[in-house]
DNA sequence: GTTTGTGAATAGTTTCACAGCA
DNA sequence: TGCTGTGAAACTATTCACAAAC
C-alpha cells in the first residue's frame, strides 16, 4: 500500500461503504468480496478497491474484506471511530426533522446540543435535547462539540456560522442555500436541497436536447 | 457558441447561478459580469463563463450578462421555464418540513400531491396539500407529475419507487440513505444527509493524517 | 479599458487489465 | 482458481491566458 492523499470522491463513497459493511455485518456476515459489496450498493467492484487502496491492504486476494476490520479501518479513517458530537442550529421543520433523524445514530454521530431565537420553543425539549437561545450560542468548544448543522434561513446563515467557528466548531453541515464563508480550517459542506431538485428537470426525456 | 454536451457539474451549478441572477434581477440589477456574479456566490469568474459557454453566447465583452435573459436561457436549459410539479411520498417528519420548504418555489418547482401510508395522516391536508393513501398511488401520469420526492424509510424505498415509475415519474428526489433501481430513462438524485454529516469529521484539523 | 468566449494546459477521477498472493 | 491491489489508459473537469467584441 502506498500512502497517497485520498480523493475526495473516494471520502463521499467511504460512508456509503461503511454503511453496506455494517449492514452485512449486523446480519451475521463476516466476510466479503468487492463484488458482494459493490452489487449490494450499486457500484462497481473496482471502484471499491481503488479506493480502499488509498489507506489499503486489508483485503485477502481470493477471499474478500474481512468486515469487521473493514469497518474499523474505514470508521478510523472518516474519524467515526471516536463519537462524534453536533450542535444543530435552527429548530425549523427542518431542524425538528434532523433532530429525530435516525440515520445519524449509525454512524455514530449525535445532535446533542440546540439552539434557536424563536422564545415559544427556547427551553423546550425536543428528541431528548433542550433547545437553547440562539443569541448564548457558546461554550462549545468546551463540551467536545466540533461539528454544527445549519438549518437557518439564508439571511441568518453567515451570522450563525461567524458565531458557530468562534465556539470552535470546525465542520459545518449548512442547509441554507448559499455558500457560506469560513476562515481557513473549517469545512463546511453545503446541500442544497432545492437546487438538486431543481436540476431534476434537466434529465427528464424528450424535448429534444 | 458550439454545441456541446453541457457536463454534469456544469448542470449541478445551474441552480446556483440562477439563484444568483434572480437575487440581483430582483435588486433592481439589469446586468452584472462574471466577476460580480462569481463574487456574489462564491465561484470564480472564469467557471462562470466555461458553463455559459456549453450553451453560450449571451453575454456582451466589456459590458456582462444581462440578468433578464441570463435567468431565461438557464431556466430554459434547466426546464424551469414550465412550472414543474412534484409528487412527494412519505410525510413524516422529513417529508412535513418538504411540504412547507420556501425555496422550490424561486425554481418554480411545486409539490401539487403528496402520499403516506398512515392512517392517522391520510385525508389530511398540510400546506395546502392533500395527504392521500400510498396504496392508491397513482395517476400522477394524467396530472402532469412527473418529479417525484421520496421521503420513506430506506425499507420501503425501492418499492415506492418501483410504484412511482408505473405511473410515470421519471425523475426521483431520493432522500432515502441508498441507491435505488430504476430502469433507463429515469433519473434519480440521491441525498444522504447522514452521509454528509459522516464524511465531515474526516477534514476536522488535527490528529495527524 | 473592460469583459466575454474558448482553445490549450493542467488536474482529478474512473475504468481497465493483469501480476501476484491466498 | 478467485480475488486483491495498482500501474496505465481513458475520460472528465478545472484553470489559464488571450484574441476578439463592445
Amino acid at each position: 500500500m502506498r500512502y497517497h492523499r485520498i480523493p475526495d470522491e473516494t471520502v463521499r463513497r467511504l460512508p456509503v461503504y461503511l454503511r453496506g459493511a455494517l449492514h452485512l455485518s449486523r446480519g451475521g456476515v463476516a466476510s466479503a468480496s468487492s463484488k458482494e459489496l459493490a452489487d449490494l450498493i450499486g457500484v462497481e467492484p473496482w471502484q471499491i478497491r481503488k479506493d480502499f487502496s488509498y489507506f489499503g491492504d486489508f483485503g485477502k486476494p481470493g477471499v474478500g474484506y474481512d468486515l469487521r476490520t473493514l469497518v474499523r479501518r474505514v470508521s478510523k479513517v472518516l474519524r467515526l471511530d471516536t463519537r462524534q458530537k453536533a450542535a444543530l442550529v435552527g429548530v425549523g421543520n427542518l431542524g425538528s426533522a434532523l433532530l429525530t433523524y435516525p440515520e445519524f445514530r449509525i454512524y455514530g454521530v449525535a445532535i446533542v446540543s440546540a439552539f434557536d431565537i424563536d422564545p415559544g420553543k427556547i427551553g423546550r425539549t425536543k428528541a431528548g435535547v433542550l433547545i437553547e437561545d440562539m443569541a448564548a450560542l457558546g461554550g462549545l468548544n468546551t463540551r467536545d462539540i466540533h461539528l454544527g448543522i445549519l438549518a437557518v434561513p439564508e439571511a441568518a446563515s453567515q451570522e450563525v456560522t461567524d458565531a458557530l467557528v468562534r465556539t470552535g466548531i470546525r465542520g459545518i453541515l449548512n442547509f441554507a442555500p448559499r455558500r457560506i464563508a469560513v476562515p481557513r480550517g473549517v469545512k463546511t459542506i453545503t446541500i442544497g436541497i432545492a437546487m438538486h431538485l431543481a436540476r431534476l428537470p434537466y434529465y427528464l426525456p424528450g424535448g429534444g436536447r
